[in-house]
DNA sequence: GTGGTCTAGACCACA
DNA sequence: GTGGTCTAGACCACG
């Protein structure tokens, strides 16, 4: 269980992309109701109000409806939109930043699935 | 040439990060002077403040030495310091959660590579 | 209490030592905050900027750690990685000069005793 | 042979101390001729400038006299208005701030005189 | 409230 | 010319 925060992020994004990947991965469903703020609050140990955050991105983004006194659920649709407006966003901003920095670092594919699948780095260098 | 700044990050960040690719990509050699900060700072349009603080960190990395009243150079060694450095920190810290998106999405290499061949051939609606 | 700056080192320097002893004298303790920038800086009639750059270098040294919006804290350990390190490059660095300067001035323990136990009882012309 | 500089300090100072190191040392006695400006600047290859620099402060301090078109000589009784004036210096105000800095890392006076003699550094950590 | 970034402009020491 | 330090003041994101 992952509940480190990455400092080049706000949490309350961190937060709002750990919600995204649940919907992408099926664990949560359309319909389905957003874990409490206070419940997260307190797993994360993080201010309710940045959890709070990060479900309004949701809400922002046509994903997630909050429903008076019963709490956010995940709407009808949610999961197509997120893939297509992440894959885009992906694609178009993220990805050809990637893609150079693995150029210049001469990584190998081998190199890529290497190390996601059992961690073996054995950097090469020059000279 | 890109003399835009992205958002998401500081700017003397990125001006360190473009130092670094310029060594990577052989632009800078060991030896080389770095280009003045005054100069840089004018050439961005960005304060010479920020510029120093970009060259700095390359000297807290070890990368680049600042000599009193000459300027900063590039260190012997910077090259391969750079690509054991960053292709640990690239392969233990960024490739992951990029891979996961990557499954999350479901994005197949034929469309990764795509983006980056021919980019701007297929313009997609913007969000 | 002192509030003077010495001349031959630089404020943002100072703030730092100074934080340094108080963690090693224990009037600072592990996981307690550092005094607000901004406190720090209207104390001693400082640039905020100042004193931030001063913090920055113990976060650097992996003495202190930034949580975002709450403020700086001691890490764990910070006391012992001081002891360590400061230790280290006192007797690598600093010491030999001053052990040389000791020699060449002929000076006795007694007058170095001397001087730190009843300072300003027997004062000198100055020059 | 020690021709790397100190980066706290400038590097006409570090000249400067050098030939006053030379000149408490007996290496170079009253009379004697400084070493040509030029010499040193390539022997450490740095700017005869800052060598000048160095030598015009020993000028200021009266240690040193220059005579038009010879040189540069060591005034007589340089030897004992150095030793005055550096002890009165050293024990006023280097002194202080070293012995708190020794017993704020507890160093005892075993390790200070074992370091110069054999380097054997074997740091105590607490807890 | 906290730290973090940036600017515009000044001044300094060094080579 | 170079880098380095400092100021005063602004603005931001975070909690």
């Amino acid at each position: 269980m992952d509940r480190e925060w990455n400092d080049s992020q706000p949490i309350y994004r961190q937060l709002r992309d750990r919600v995204v990947a649940m919907i992408l991965d099926g664990v949560l469903k359309e319909g389905d109701p957003l874990p409490s703020v206070r419940n997260v609050a307190a797993e994360f140990r993080v201010n309710p109000l940045t959890v709070l955050k990060g479900y309004q991105q949701l809400v922002d983004d046509g994903l997630v409806e909050s429903r008076r006194g019963l709490g956010m659920f995940i709407n009808q649709g949610a999961r197509n939109l997120l893939l297509q407006g992440e894959r885009q966003k992906f694609l178009g901003e993220e990805w050809p930043r990637i893609h150079a920095t693995i150029q210049r670092l001469g990584l190998t594919p081998e190199e890529l699935l290497d190390g996601t699948a059992k961690r073996r780095s054995k950097p090469k260098v020059e000279e």
